[in-house]
DNA sequence: CTGATTGTTCACCTAGAGGTGAACAATAAC
DNA sequence: GTTATTGTTCACCTCTAGGTGAACAATCAG
C-alpha cells in the first residue's frame, strides 16, 4: 500500500471545514450520522460525501447498528498525517526562525 | 481573516505529492523554483501553480532575485495545521484505544 | 400494515484542480 | 546584440470535488 496516496488522503480529508468539523465532534465520541453531522450547513447527500472521503482516507470508521450508522475516528491516519508534519516541523522551526526574524526586518524597513 | 478558510488551504496544500516533495526539499534550505521542483514528474506550467497554492495557504514565500526565485518555508500556517492536529490527537488518543482494541478483538472473533 | 426516521443512491450541475505545449518576459552570459 | 536560462502566462483539456432535489432502502414505532 502506498504511503504517500494515503497521506494525500489524510491531508485532503482535513482540508475541508465539513470534515473538520465531523473529525471535531468524533473527538468526544462515536456518533451517528446525524449527531455528526447536525447543523452543518449541507445537505444529507453532501454529508454522505463527505464521510466517504473521511472513510476512504481511513480516518472514520463505520458501524452499521440497525438503521443508524455509528461513526468512529480512527488513529492511525490521524496520527500519520501528525508524524509527517512533526518530522519536518523540527527541521524548519530549527533552521529558520533566524531567517525569519532577519526578512520581517527588511519589510518593517 | 478566517482561521478556519486558512487551515482549509493548508491541509489542501499538504494534500499533494509534489507539494509535499517541495515542502520537505525546502526543510533543507531556502531553494529556486528550478532546484525545489527539479526531477519531479510534472511540467514547469504545473510546477507554477503547485506553487501558488502552496504560497495562497501561506506555507511557502517567494523572494525574486535576478531571475530566479528563491523559495522558503513559512512556519505560520504549517505551525497551526499541526496544532490543530496535535490538539484533536490528545483527546482521541486517549478516548478510543480502548474502544479500537476492543473492536479489534471483535473482528479476530 | 402503516407511517416516521435514518441514511444512501441516483441524476444532475458548476467550479476548480491538475495537467499539457507554446509563447512570452526577464535576466544573465557571451 | 545575440543566445541561453529561469520561470510565468496563455489557451486549452479532462477529471473530480462539492453541491443539490428526488427517490429509494432499511429499520423502527404505532
Amino acid at each position: 500500500m502506498n504511503n504517500q496516496a494515503q497521506l494525500d488522503r489524510s491531508f485532503l480529508a482535513l482540508s475541508h471545514p465539513v470534515r473538520r468539523t465531523i473529525v471535531e465532534r468524533l473527538t468526544r465520541g462515536p456518533a451517528t450520522v446525524g449527531e455528526a453531522s447536525q447543523g452543518l450547513p449541507v445537505s444529507k447527500p453532501a454529508v454522505t460525501k463527505h464521510l466517504k472521503v473521511l472513510e476512504d482516507a481511513g480516518v472514520v470508521a463505520r458501524t452499521v447498528s440497525g438503521r443508524t450508522h455509528v461513526l468512529r475516528l480512527r488513529r492511525r491516519a490521524l496520527r500519520d498525517a501528525t508524524q509527517w508534519l512533526e518530522l519536518h516541523r523540527a527541521l524548519w522551526e530549527a533552521k529558520f526562525e533566524a531567517i525569519e526574524e532577519h526578512i520581517a526586518k527588511e519589510d518593517t524597513a
